[in-house]
DNA sequence: GTTAGCACTCGAACTTTTTGAGTGCTAATC
DNA sequence: GATTAGCACTCAAAAAGTTCGAGTGCTAAC
């Protein structure tokens, strides 16, 4: 596995991936010789190609056309021969303008940033928002809508703010919500979301409880305002995609249309990169979801808080520009974290 | 403008129409006669096909290829040909089945019925939420996070939650938030959210405010709350018009792709069957947005209260079986003003 | 080790041919 | 007079055939 790799055919290597990802054109020893100043004759790089392939690195669609980077080449590249630049102050720039979000909710200013990542890269911007369960509690409101339906509201100390439609079984004096959410209140302060769901259930058991109606209802009434923790993905910027000239086909494009319409399989990538934290990168098949064959996900962590983590990223294809997209996904979350900030 | 159409012209236009939404090729006259049981030969069909042709009912794409109908003629057979059927009783179970979304909120709710629009039709589903400006003020609630920030949240009669992060200028204690809450609620109780605005502005001009720094403070947070009004869209299933063989040329779904992602040309669209009521069907051309060239929306209103009145529908191609989606949407709509209804 | 030279390969692009669904018109038929 | 059979004509799409050129691998010379 451990490839001695000269620094001639490195140069080589690099050169060729970073035709293909300008071209999306199978890429030959020509080209090559022209287009890089590399004092070389065809013939040699073709020889050094030749080995490139011997190892994996390369491939030909067929004989007499030029040659593809694998996702090996992609990832030895991203590794090793890629340097990553810092961001042009032009982009720099316009990401600082439009994070200016002032006043939007969480949710809001996610998606914000999910369209900000797709338009600076031109690729699909992707958020996912923290997992609620990390979220620290702040207070809980219940509001009586009507005779029996009951707005339920929970808020958490980053700012973000779930809320629940219930219907009761029978009518709750206003009064009663309040006095149901102040009792509660009490009770959860300071706790994570996570360790909430697990008080209310034990506290649900315990003896005293049994007894007494108001707390059992204060108690089922929290327990169903909690439930839901699917974590939100903001998905932005499709199609741009579809310009990308690898993905003309129709069909293929369903295919992918299609899988990111139920987000699952992208939950479970992101989630990966949740617990690594940093910038992280995806290449195609490495992740073996077979679905996502001919892309690569670039990704970093944001906070919005001191213990709530959450996934963003750049989706696009396998030959993406990895040098502008690296930094500008890393530059938008440190950003971002910045200004999610609890002050 | 007043084509008398006789009973023979408009089975054959009929014909022609259900052939091409079946089959999206030009339809000829030797195909009609031998699938629709026409005692007629192709001749005749032919001649009356050039009449049709004539009035503007049909087009084709060149001398030698069969005929399609125009613009013009779907109206017609939307307008006087077409017979909605009844919903099949498995759609209706199914759609039946789906609404049930006990405990999610509004926005949830709709983009639920947006997915089960597109999933049924198998063409997009579409949902445009009520204006904010038309519920009922229920009540409004003010939050603290952290020394500078609050998060207001408004909740409208029908289970509408807008939230926002607010930062002020200086602390405000956690009680004088509350008591700027009362005091809010006492004054706004039971207008809409449009008279709140209003009545927002002349308040803070009177002057008894302008001397109670708690009372101005106050009423520029809840204006700042309620400012923001972008009715929203909900646009499911994107991946299905991938699917109309209309589309294949990638050019064109990418301008159909970046048309839908700036939701305002759809906001127009849809705000004006609000005032309409009732099933309605945009074609083509006819809403003189461009951009829809091809396409036709067919929606209808719905309500989540009295006076609260949003938009849903499906998109598709022009060649769309009007006759399965129209009562689709028909009956989506009603099931979903009855489970919205305040109770 | 590097390079020039050359025969060979094979997809893309362009032409040409074939095919067949469809038309419009005319004259015969009901 | 409406309907239909018959026929010449049209034209896009599919199939078959050409040409072109970028690219390769190999060998022999530098």
């Amino acid at each position: 596995m451990e490839e001695q790799l000269s620094e001639r055919s490195k140069r080589i290597l690099e050169a060729v991936i970073e035709d293909y990802i300008a071209t999306a054109e199978p890429v030959g020893s020509r080209t090559i010789t022209r287009s890089h100043a590399l004092a070389l004759s065809p013939a040699t790089v073709r020889n050094v190609m030749s080995d490139l392939e011997e190892m994996g690195l390369l491939t030909s669609p067929h004989t007499s056309a030029g040659r593809i980077p694998t996702d090996k080449a992609y990832r030895l590249y991203v590794n090793s021969i890629l340097e990553v630049k810092n961001l042009a102050r032009d982009n720099r720039e316009e990401i600082r303008r439009r994070c200016r979000m002032a006043g939007k909710d969480l949710a809001e200013v996610l998606k914000e940033t999910s369209r900000l990542l797709s338009s600076t890269s031109s690729y699909m911007g992707v958020v996912m928002a923290p997992h609620l369960g990390a979220n620290v509690f702040h207070q809980m409101e219940f509001v009586k809508l009507s005779s029996r339906r009951v707005l339920a509201i929970l808020v958490s100390q980053n700012g973000t703010v779930q809320n629940r439609l219930l219907e009761t079984g029978e009518e709750i004096a206003q009064e009663d919500l309040v006095r149901m959410a102040n009792y509660l209140n009490g009770m959860l302060q300071g706790l994570t979301i996570a360790q909430v769901r697990e008080r209310l259930l034990s506290e649900m058991q315990s003896e005293k409880v049994r007894y007494d109606t108001m707390m059992a209802r204060a108690l089922t009434l929290s327990q169903q305002t909690i439930q839901a923790d699917g974590a939100e993905i903001f998905l932005e910027g499709q199609a741009n995609i579809l310009e990308q000239p690898e993905f003309a086909d129709t069909a293929k494009m369903r295919e992918i249309f299609r899988t990111f319409e139920k987000k699952s399989m992208l939950l479970d990538l992101l989630d990966r990169s949740l617990s690594a934290g940093g910038v992280q990168i995806f290449i195609g098949s490495e992740s073996n979801l077979l679905k996502m064959e001919g892309m690569s996900l670039v990704t970093s962590t944001y906070m919005t808080g001191k213990d709530t983590v959450g996934v963003l990223g750049v989706i696009g294809p396998t030959r993406m520009g990895y040098g502008r997209v690296i930094p500008i996904v890393d530059y938008t979350a440190k950003l971002i974290s910045r200004l999610l900030e609890v002050e």
